[in-house]
DNA sequence: AGAAATTACTGACTCAGGTCAAGACACTTT
DNA sequence: AAAGTGTCTTGACCTGAGTCAGTAATTTCT
């Protein structure tokens, strides 16, 4: 405990500001001067880590934040009726969790480390009030929001329109795009969800996705091995996930 | 021309403000007080009524506004690549429309009306400096789409693990759902959309949509002929929609 | 290190819903 | 009223992906 409570004391202060955060660009201060961006800075809440499996907060919990993620991932899901989970969401560095969760009080779905993973939260009466006084948050925000709106959309024309292969080269592509932005390899990363995950969110059995990764590399599109993943045809990956419903 | 203008003339007049519209209790201004509301109602243009089939804006026009629906019906279709749609929502009275457009400057999808439709044009740049002075407005404002990525959320669930047989109840106990909240009949609706549309935004083929309400006829829950639709027993529709994926 | 428990892969079989085709119905328009 | 056009319904057939079952490979625990 020592040992880990000390590093972890020290990086709290080396790098626990947004003004030396290497996410700044891609997060939600993004548009603001410095000096307001220590006003934005003053009302986050640093988290000590999660580890893999932890629950960041859990569905219907009245909500009062939303996070931000700082490094590793997460993922969301939501339970209707009895058993029958749904995973709506998987989030990288950088990007907003809970937003969902303004309307109605609750958060809508339960949050859930995938690997060892570090939050910044952000209480949204704070968030909402200093919104007034900073236009660029407050657009910010609004965009975030929006995006997400019409990442949904993206995500209900796969869910509804596309085949299974057409959904995991979208799913690849789709992650070898975020990882570039965020300055990792697009062609060369580690998966941090199970293949039971990704079949859940693209609406696919286990099996498929087995499958059609197998077959992927057979057709030297990818090469996979376990969670480690490298993208050898990114070219026509992209053709796959698009392609017309080609008949 | 004379005839209907002046008709149109006088309503302008005499409903055309916020204070006296009947769906104020549901729509944006819904938190506001009266002279709070007259700010709000100052910064909005009303617009002559739109005919079955018109375009309120197109894919990829500049985003401007958004636009809360008065009276009729909309769709909201988004076409990627050559051909293949994907109709993403349907608005109702008091729903805001062009949301997921303030992210990229661009509105994601055409919005096409159903059937005669009025709609309020809400300039995105007035309202969002309005918010700065009206929290409770912006409050609202982030309800609206905290709400709708909510309402995608449970889409994705929908497409990804229901049945036909459940979309179709879903989509009709919603429907019903929708009209009882605004004041109508839950019971005895008329349906804006086509069978296409229904399959399309339920991502089932036009066949099947036909089919299943025809069994859902014969099985006494729905009554319907042509676009009349009379709900026998929401009970068991409501029980159809959300059943255990029941093994 | 070895046992136990997940997690991942592969094959054989099945079925929900898509596709194709044809006819019925409901509208305008002349 | 006939003709034309789009929308809706019904039937026959087929296929993509789910399910079940068994095995292999990891990871976790002791």
């Amino acid at each position: 405990m020592s040992e880990n409570a000390v590093g972890w004391r020290r990086s709290l202060l080396q790098e626990t500001r947004c003004q030396n955060c290497s996410l700044s660009s891609l997060c939600l201060p993004l548009a603001l001067e410095l000096e307001d961006m220590s006003q934005f800075d003053a009302i986050i809440r640093r988290r000590s880590p999660l580890k893999r499996g932890a629950v960041l907060f859990r569905q219907d919990d009245t909500f009062t934040s939303v996070y931000a993620v700082r490094s590793g991932s997460l993922k969301q899901v939501t339970t209707e009726g009895s058993g029958d989970d749904q995973l709506t969401n998987f989030y990288l560095p950088s990007e907003l969790i809970g937003l969902d969760g303004i309307d109605g009080q609750t958060y809508p779905g339960s949050v859930i480390a995938l690997e060892t993973t570090t939050v910044c939260e952000i209480p949204f009466d704070r968030l909402d009030s200093l919104s007034e006084d900073l236009p660029e948050l407050r657009t910010q925000l609004f965009r975030s929001m929006s995006k997400e709106m019409r990442d949904d959309r993206r995500m209900m024309r796969l869910l509804s329109r596309k085949t299974a292969d057409q959904r995991l080269a979208t799913f690849l592509a789709g992650l070898s795009d975020r990882f570039r932005r965020r300055g990792y390899s697009p062609y060369s990363f580690r998966l941090s969800m199970s293949r039971a995950d990704i079949g859940n969110y693209l609406g696919l059995a286990v099996e498929t996705v087995s499958r059609i990764l197998s077959r992927f590399q057979q057709q030297a599109l990818v090469s996979v091995s376990g969670r480690e993943v490298h993208i050898l045809d990114l070219e026509t990956l992209l053709e796959v996930a698009e392609q017309e419903s080609c008949r």
